[in-house]
DNA sequence: CTGAAAGCGCTTACAG
DNA sequence: CTGAAAGCGCTTACAG
């Protein structure tokens, strides 16, 4: 038995032994049994990844990336969405954590969350990606937007907006209070106030951004350039500019955080901040190993975004 | 011992005893190990789910809708991504079955599939989503393309089209096969000849969609009508057609296998052949719970694509 | 209800 | 190199 484990768990065998081992296992059908390697070893070789939803293309990419590098340090993925739900989330960890997966990449549906606090007590190396929870002793992996978003504010202001709407994702998260804030900011730094009827918030979802834009769309007075706040919103208002044949940029402007692939087949092309996704992925996956294999903790990393200029955005009024 | 387990894993326990397990196990920080309990079980709870490419949009629909049912039943779901590389679906095929995972879903690279026999071999239930590999006995969840493709191709005719061309999946896997195959035949039965030109092969990838459009535009005679055998190539065709300048549907029409949720945002919007993608995911996670406890083989299930007609497609030679 | 025991399939020192 | 043994944390019959 010892040197059958040693032949498949990698010890010094001589190659008579191995042989002879190889070729016995081969004629029984042996494959040896990872979950008791696992319980004995008191490792898994997996990995927890909780998202809000693969379906949004940044987190399809993120999972992408972080399959590749698990895979490349040979661990699996354990995929779980989460639908910014909380108590969904909460589930997830929960078996992960009996699964004793190694360690987990996760962005998290809310800024605060008495379940990761709990994953952190349970000893499993944490990563969070995009987003992250205050005062969970846990290294960051994300893209900081506010340069990109205030650029793209003066970008805007400086066609001639004044009447600037944002599309905002809900402002307890992370990511979306940031994105508000950073518009809010880059306009009255730019001597533009935006007014409460101009900030409208969704879900971070496809209906979302179609309902806030529905609702823009319908005041009295229109904005003349929106922003929304993440590229699953902009899908949905993209579509209800459509069904409202609303011209873009002639009757209004508008710009994406996220980049998407087909931005740039769309007539105009979609203006965007853009995140360097893959390297995000890469990050978290990179360092969950190293947290695991007790090489200390990681740094926190965090890129930045870049606005994409392209033709979604003119001076307001050109179409009139 | 036993009571605990019971507690936990769901058996008859008096309230009293059931509540001094719960408050000791609260004070303790005890949290079940699954991994033992798999072992002792023989039963992980949880499923493989293999595809080429979780950034193909039709795979991404699939994942979320495998793990979604998987969730439901109380099965993990775990992700390989093969890029159509069945070297690397068989080191995912191997490290599943070494997990002693309850059951995989499958979307297999090619049409032929030695590691895929060894799956069944060790007695490990399967289910082939969208491609399949014959010889193995596995229940097969699928969309049928053929009268879709046909349909389109009287379509085409009908608009005038001769001069059809398709950029094709590879010919070995059931896919591919399958769509070059009624794409072919349905022109022939209408009087159209397609000439070997005029059928470019792509590996399904972006790249290979753009390379293959550029060839097709580069030929002495262009075809008037150009079909992509699935989204991801059909990207690649666009982002070809919108770099070379050339106006669809008036110079060239174009159309699609797979629909994607951005098509009808395109100017024009694009026609194209849609598959129920969230029934069949739903249908692949139902059955694998079902083989696994037990409950019998469930039957293949064959639903039907559906041809979407947009804008993309016009009679030839309408822009000059 | 509770304790003792066997066994799931490994890994890892320890003898021989 | 090989065999015997302990132990990872469960579940499940079996006594008491």
């Amino acid at each position: 038995m010892a040197t059958v484990s040693r032949v498949f768990g990698g010890g010094g065998v001589s190659a008579g032994a191995r042989e002879r081992v190889l070729e016995a296992s081969r004629r029984l059908g042996y494959r040896p049994n990872a979950v008791a390697r696992a319980l004995r070893m008191e490792a898994t070789r997996t990995l927890g990844l909780v998202i809000p939803n693969v379906m949004n293309p940044f987190f399809t990419a993120v999972a992408r990336a972080v399959e590749d590098a698990a895979r490349e340090r040979g661990y699996s993925l354990v995929l779980g969405n989460t639908d910014e739900d909380p108590e969904k989330e909460a589930r997830y960890l929960e078996v992960l954590l009996e699964k004793r997966v190694d360690g987990i990449v996760i962005s998290p549906a809310r800024a605060a969350s008495p379940h990761l606090e709990e994953v952190g007590r349970a000893g499993v190396p944490v990563v969070f990606l995009d987003r992250y929870v205050e005062g969970v002793e846990a290294p960051v992996v994300r893209a900081d937007g506010r340069r990109a978003v205030d650029e793209l504010v003066g970008y805007l202001v400086g066609l001639g907006h004044r009447r600037l709407a944002i599309i905002s994702g809900p402002p307890e998260t992370v990511t979306g209070g940031e994105r508000l804030e950073s518009f809010l900011a880059g306009a009255r730094r730019r001597g533009v106030e935006v007014s409460a009827e101009l900030v409208v918030y969704g879900d971070f979802r496809r209906e979302s951004g179609a309902r806030a834009m529905r609702r823009l769309l319908g005041l009295e007075e229109r904005p003349t350039a929106v922003f929304a706040a993440n590229n699953l919103m902009a899908l949905g208002a993209l579509e209800e500019l459509d069904r409202a044949g609303v011209r873009v940029p002639e009757e209004v402007s508008f710009a994406s955080f996220d980049d998407v692939s087909w931005f740039r087949l769309l007539r105009p092309p979609v203006t965007a901040v853009a995140q360097p996704i893959r390297e995000l992925g890469e990050a978290a996956a990179r360092m969950l190993p190293e947290m695991v294999e007790g090489r200390g903790r990681p740094e926190s990393v965090v890129l930045e975004a870049e606005l994409v200029v392209r033709g979604s955005c003119a001076p307001p009024g050109g179409g009139g």
